[in-house]
DNA sequence: AATCCACAGGAAGTGCTGGGCG
DNA sequence: CGCCCAGCACTTCCTGTGGATT
């Protein structure tokens, strides 16, 4: 396969370096003694603790979760009895508690049969992160002892292989083990329901340990995809979690913030702005707490000393830009000249949208110019699928009849946005630039961007 | 009602990489 | 060292589809 050529605007890159060395030649000479964190670590005027404000932290306690958590405790509670609990799945939309919940209730369970002596062991795994039946099995070998990773290779080995030395592990240590399958769907969506078949039915072949699984999934329709016999032994029991309100998002929000910050740094009108933003988007918890986060840390980086609603909008649009930002720049060349071609031919048509075809065709110019080797059209047409689905353009598919069926593309970002973004990402300017100069593209459409 | 368009998107296959095994 | 396996990105082939047009 050809290497993609890119056509880097090498003539600045020395200048840049150049200065860069300059100036910090100059600091050095000017402050042998100082270090840049020396001010900066001075004194924390906002933060008490930034951990309790973070997507991973636990806290003691959950409010208006109360009723999961005795249903869930309920549900696992025969694991202190040497029984195996049965198998959970626990819907709920993001930033509805889930994971949060189910770690804490995992802790929960740990600490307990450590005090009453009793063998379990919990594992945790991310299906978006582990999403290879090989990984998901080799993970929860991991649950049992953690030489485990020095005995098992991350490749190499046949499926049936690690699933027997996974067996032979759980019968060589004994107990209950309970295994978390966050985004469950994700491992489903990806792989078939084999692996849970196979999984639900670990038990039958274990003599002397048991396994019970808990799948977190936000999409409730997950179990339609399911062989029914997976969804019976899977679903033995059910836990919902509901979105929360404005309200008690703000009671969440009130609970770490007293975690998080110092005495009175938060105006009281900023824990309700954050929540009801939140409360719009289906009641995410997380969302609130990111945005009370970087709320606070704008103004600290202002040297302020309390956090004001001020700061929430500015949050607002730097947790928008920043999203954008960086999936765009871990995007793959493909996804790039793609991106490209739809923001190059907006315009084209008189409702700024375009179809597959022709975006397909301008992609295809970008490659030529670029000596890339193009993709095929129903490759494309996933990338189509897959930059839609990350937000950065609108892909609706419609039938023009006679002209036949398609998708209607638009870019789904703004201008500005889309401008500043040019300028920070080499890739993407090299291929604006070098169809500029080529001129075979919508002159209009140039303009505005360049 | 039949036809036809321009794809959508599922399924199966290919070629490659990175690993283990005998 | 050659073979096997899992995983990934992609191609090829194919059937399905909604609605304007005939």
């Amino acid at each position: 396969m050809k290497r993609p050529r890119l056509i880097y605007s090498w003539q600045a890159i020395p200048k840049v370096l150049l200065v860069a060395e300059l100036l910090f030649m100059e600091k050095r000479q000017n402050s042998r003694s100082r270090n840049v964190f020396d001010s900066l670590m001075s004194e924390e005027r906002i933060f008490k603790n930034r951990e309790a404000l973070s997507s991973t932290f636990v806290p003691s306690e959950f409010p208006h979760r109360n009723d999961e958590i005795n249903d869930f405790a309920n549900i696992l509670k025969p694991a202190l009895y040497g029984a195996r609990p049965s198998n959970i799945l626990i819907y709920g939309q993001t930033g509805t508690g889930k994971t949060a919940v189910t770690k804490y209730i995992s802790d929960q369970i740990m600490q307990k049969a450590a005090k009453e002596n009793k063998k379990i062991h919990t594992a945790y795994i991310n299906c978006k992160q582990t999403n290879t039946p090989y990984g998901v099995l080799t993970n929860i070998g991991k649950t049992y002892s953690s030489e485990w990773e020095d005995v098992i290779p991350h490749a190499g080995w046949r499926i049936d292989k690690v699933y027997a030395a996974l067996k032979q592990k759980a019968d060589d240590n004994g107990g209950i083990a309970i295994v978390v399958l966050d985004e469950i769907d994700a491992l489903v969506s990806k792989n078939g329901d084999d692996i849970l078949y196979h999984l639900t039915g670990l038990n039958s072949d274990l003599n002397n340990s048991k396994i019970s699984l808990i799948g977190i999934s936000n999409d409730t329709k997950f179990t339609s995809w399911l062989d029914p016999r997976v969804k019976s032994r899977l679903g033995e029991e059910s836990l919902t979690f509901a979105p929360y309100n404005a309200i008690q998002i703000e009671e969440i929000l009130a609970q770490r913030a007293t975690l998080a910050f110092k005495d009175n740094i938060v105006e009281p009108l900023v824990l309700s702005y954050c929540a009801s933003k939140a409360a719009q988007e289906h009641g995410d918890a997380r969302k609130a707490l990111d945005l009370l986060r970087i709320s606070a840390e704008l103004a600290e980086r202002d040297n302020r000393e309390i956090v004001t609603a001020k700061y929430v909008i500015k949050a607002q649009s730097v947790m928008e830009k920043d999203q954008v930002r960086s999936i765009i720049t871990t995007l793959p060349i493909h996804h790039k000249a793609t991106l490209a071609s739809t923001i190059v031919n907006q315009g084209k048509r008189e409702n700024g949208q375009q179809t597959t075809g022709e975006v397909y065709s301008t992609y295809k110019q970008i490659c030529k110019l670029f000596n890339l080797e193009d993709l095929s059209q129903r490759r494309i047409s996933n990338v189509i699928s897959e930059l839609d689905m990350q937000g950065l353009i609108h892909a609706k598919i419609v039938s023009l009849g006679r002209q036949g069926r398609t998708k209607f593309i638009s870019v789904a970002i703004n201008e500005n946005q889309i401008q500043e973004l040019f300028a920070e990402d080499i890739e993407l300017s090299d291929i604006i630039e070098e169809l500029t100069r080529s001129g075979t593209y919508i002159r209009s459409t140039q303009m505005r961007l360049i």
